[in-house]
DNA sequence: GTCTATATGGCGATAGAC
DNA sequence: GTCTATCGCCATATAGAC
């Protein structure tokens, strides 16, 4: 098929996403300019804009992307029906999804500030949608007398806080593989909100 | 005492640094500009490096300071015998620590990644320290038999993991108390630990 | 779809007057 | 100690040629 010299449009799209995800991730979404993504990429500046409206969009996508795939990765998991083995598995599921984007983690923690208002407000739904999913189960396994939790919603917070925590120091080649870590924080939680 | 007119020395030191505070905590470190500081302060932009060599410094001056305050106010606190007793007055420090200073605790999370390598050893170095503190705790009480914990290292990090959490979340105005909050973490701590 | 060129404005930091 | 003025540079985004 031919081709207008030097015209990419399958590939280069998604190399911008690329590139821009690893460059916010390392150096902030403020401290990264359009010339260093479109250097990165192999385009001009301005060719990055028949891809995205402006710089905000491309942050917005990168972590409306990353919320999306997280809601979809959990929802189309088999469901254990043991309120137990559910928690273990969300246990489970949360470190491993995050540990396989870090980038993607970062940003959607870090630059939440650089959203607009109403952008913000899309991935704070979404989030909010995530952190129910855990929070219905600390309250069904309470319900049943499985769980002892003062309170459900900071136990989903703090649960949540502490798995994600993980991102923020693990690397691959440590000393403790994925499986061994996932066995460690579900202990942990196991025994937290245990009755 | 005669001073020259529009000269604040022993004001405007301080001042610079509290505004930098707030901005870098709301807008990011590098979203921030220092003519934006000077206007919020009330000086033109060339008066600030009477107190600050660069943007950088002043970064770093803010970091520091807060590690700083950090380790001496929990070493400065009595320290109980009681093993559990002391793991339990770590856990109501950092909740009221932290809850005291959200923009300090912001910065000092946020924009480890805009210092220098230089700068950022310092802060690491500090941050290593107060946690040591706590494995220190989780160390004994296991030797002893009180705490169960697979690894001490990890179960450090996520227990600050899951404390430091409360920082995004708390609101003052909110439905509990600073009080309430450090005892449903601490049944929550307490119990992931117990042996 | 990508290029070059540019409009428009902000950046960190410094120099020298007062 | 603060001011005004400025250096040299980079920012986002757009226009129009190819």
């Amino acid at each position: 098929m031919a081709r207008t010299q030097g015209s990419h449009s399958e590939i280069t799209g998604p190399r911008i996403r690329a590139v821009a995800l690893e460059l916010f991730a390392t150096h902030g979404f403020a401290a990264v300019s359009m010339r260093q993504i479109a250097r990165e990429v192999g385009v001009q500046a301005g060719a990055l804009y028949n891809y995205t409206p402006d710089k905000q969009d491309l942050l917005f996508t990168l972590m409306k992307g990353h919320m999306d795939d997280l809601l979809d990765a959990y929802d189309n998991r088999a469901r254990p029906d043991d309120i137990v083995a559910r928690l273990k598995d969300f246990v489970a599921f949360h470190i491993a999804f995050h540990l396989e984007r870090p980038q993607a983690v970062f940003i959607s923690y870090m630059e939440l500030r650089n959203l607009t208002p109403e952008n913000f407000a899309v991935i704070e739904e979404l989030r909010r949608g995530y952190e129910h999913r855990l929070e219905t189960i600390l309250s069904e396994g309470r319900a049943s007398g499985v769980f002892d939790v003062p309170d459900t919603k900071i136990a989903t917070l703090a649960v949540i806080a502490m798995l994600t925590g993980v991102t923020t120091w693990y690397r691959p080649k440590g000393r403790l593989s994925v499986a061994e870590l996932q066995e460690v924080y579900w202990q942990m939680v196991r025994k937290s909100v245990s009755a």
